[in-house]
RNA sequence: GCCCCCAUCGUCUAGUUGGCCUAGGAUUCGAGAUUCUCAUUCUCGCGACAGGGGUUCGAAUCCCCUUGGGGGUACCA
């Protein structure tokens, strides 16, 4: 009987980055174990001691813990402010579990399920060639020792040769799976090989050390890639074999990248989860996105919390056929949930970025002007990282691009323009420019809304008044006011969009607004 | 080579027991509206049941073949 409660897990090999197929099978393991309420477990296979490095493993559990896939057992670990991990079923990683493995595999040997294999790589390899010759339609080992008698055996541990353990695979034997995922499914035997179960050493491989835990720690689904299948069929040969019914098993297809091929290092999307976070992408926009690839939460909605994600989720609705990765789609719903926090949320998601990029102690100094700059961003940007670039222009000079270039010059007057505006901008109440204190302008003035600016009274000249006044100094000068707006953003900021101008002068203040549409003007002539 | 799996707009998908599908949503792209630019928002549009056979009164939905993809075939996981 399987264990009536529910155990999910995902057992990662620390021997690489966690990318966003493998955070997608942690995700459905985890949304299964919370949609059926049951334990959602973390196991590290870190029996490739060649391969498994420590820094894996922490990209590992930081990326999981990043995008809020909380594990109930397993490697205990502390993000911000929860802890993750411990459990009654450890220890969790396999190389602390070798003498498990090594009573399990004695069994095995007893009932004469494994046996030992003296061959080495050398002739496994030469057998291999050789089958590939004569186009076997057969590659694998070809069971040399599985029937050595006791003398044959003796003499090769009298030679010294250390042996590694087969399981003995039944031969021609179809063995019926029913895989949530796949539905029925019939695989002979034949097409596998006696596989090695335990290297000379004592060293398990994945397929069996994968069984003894499973076993031990109680695992009734196992949701994995679908490059597992046949081991399902190994594995659960082996749980047969120790007298065990085994987990349910639902092997989901593959990530592709772009191009409809494998994901590999160079596309964007085999970057390590922690890669995102460190570019600024929303981890809910993220989560958001991996789990729509494969599964479907709606027929007509593709943004939705965890929680109901969590309400939604069943295994038997993965697809099955493969999901293409789309940077197009996640990049907008990235954007998507930007929008969606308020000003402050985005302040402080903001910070991490913010601070590296501006000057020292200057987020801490002046909270009400940053809140305002960065919500002139909320609707145009999809990654936190872009903000310090967008930024910029408020405290560097900004060299003008091609598009802002062409713009001051497009009207002769042009020049003329600037600087009569300046002129009208002396004569308004502007806040002083940043760094200088602000005095209670940006506390008064939320931008880009402009509908909670004060009224009348405040002493400030808010981006409602400055439009007014500016919109009465073009009428009267007699310049089209479409016509006019260019230029000016163009010497303020250097660029040829962004916010509301007069949200850009309210932000920029009095003396740098005066001496950019002062200056710029003869640099960019200059320049041409 | 052999084995397994898959197949709806460019992409992610809805379509669960065949009829309510002249195939729905999202994204991308195009057009328009709003507007000081960009962005947002809104409206409209382009765009798919891989092909061929069946079964059936009726198929995107069931069966077969072809084609096309993916995976496996390790002393990796």
């Amino acid at each position: 009987m399987i264990h009536p409660t529910p155990r999910l897990r995902f057992a990662p090999s620390p021997t690489g980055n966690l990318h966003l197929g493998g955070a997608r099978t942690a995700m459905y393991n985890w949304a299964l174990a919370r949609h059926l309420g049951g334990a959602f477990v973390l196991r590290i296979e870190d029996t490739d001691r060649a391969r498994s490095s420590d820094a894996s493993l922490q990209v590992i559990l930081e990326g999981l813990a990043w995008l809020g896939l909380d594990w109930d057992e397993g490697p205990e670990f502390r993000y911000r402010d929860r802890t993750f991990g411990g459990g009654d079923y450890g220890p969790y990683y396999q190389m602390q579990r070798l003498d498990r493995y090594a009573a399990v595999a004695e069994r095995l040997l007893a009932s004469g399920h494994a046996y030992r294999c003296y061959c080495s790589p050398e002739r496994i390899a030469e057998v291999r060639e050789r089958q590939k010759a004569r186009k076997s339609p057969f590659l694998g080992y070809d069971g040399h020792c599985r029937d050595l008698t006791d003398d044959q055996r003796a003499a090769f541990e009298r030679q010294g040769i250390e042996p590694n353990l087969r399981f003995r695979m039944p031969k021609d034997e179809v063995v019926k799976v029913h895989d949530l995922i796949r539905g029925e499914v019939e695989v002979n035997t034949k097409q596998l090989d006696d596989w090695v179960m335990v290297r000379p050493g004592g060293v398990p491989l994945y397929n069996f050390a994968c069984v003894v835990d499973d076993l031990d720690m109680k695992i009734t689904h196992v949701v994995r890639g679908e490059e597992h299948f046949l081991n399902g069929i190994k594995q659960r040969l082996v749980f047969a074999a120790l007298g065990a019914e085994c987990p349910h098993y639902a092997h989901i297809p593959l990530i592709l990248n772009q191009k409809g091929g494998k994901l590999s290092k160079r596309d964007p999307g085999v970057m390590s989860v922690l890669e995102y976070r460190d570019r600024g992408y929303p981890e809910e926009a993220v989560f958001n996105y991996i789990a729509l690839l494969g599964w479907g939460f709606s027929g007509d909605r593709d943004v939705f919390t965890r929680d109901e994600m969590v309400d939604a989720f069943a295994v038997e609705n993965v697809g099955k056929a493969g999901a293409k990765f789309d940077v197009d789609k996640l990049h907008w719903m990235c954007g998507e949930y930007i929008r969606r926090w308020s000003v402050d949320e985005l302040l402080a998601r903001a910070e991490r970025w913010l601070v590296p990029a501006l000057p020292d102690g200057a987020l801490a100094a002046q909270p009400a002007f940053w809140r305002n700059a960065v919500a002139c961003y909320q609707e145009r940007i999809q990654l936190l990282a872009e903000l310090p670039g967008k930024l910029a222009w408020l405290w560097a000079r900004p060299e003008p691009d091609d598009a802002a270039a062409k713009n001051l010059r497009k009207h002769a007057d042009a020049a003329q323009w600037l600087s009569a505006y300046a002129d009208l901008l002396e004569s308004l109440p502007l806040p002083p420019s940043y760094p200088a204190d602000r005095g209670d302008a940006d506390q008064l003035v939320r931008l880009p809304s402009q509908k909670d600016a004060p009224g009348a009274d405040c002493r400030w000249a808010t981006p409602a008044t400055i439009e007014a006044a500016t919109r009465a100094h073009t009428e009267t000068a007699g310049i089209k006011f479409g016509h006019f707006v260019h230029p000016v953003r163009a010497a303020l900021t250097g660029t040829n969009k962004g916010p509301g101008l007069f949200d850009v002068v309210f932000l920029l203040g009095k003396q740098h607004c005066l001496d950019r549409l002062r200056d710029v003007p003869n640099r960019v002539q200059s320049t041409t």
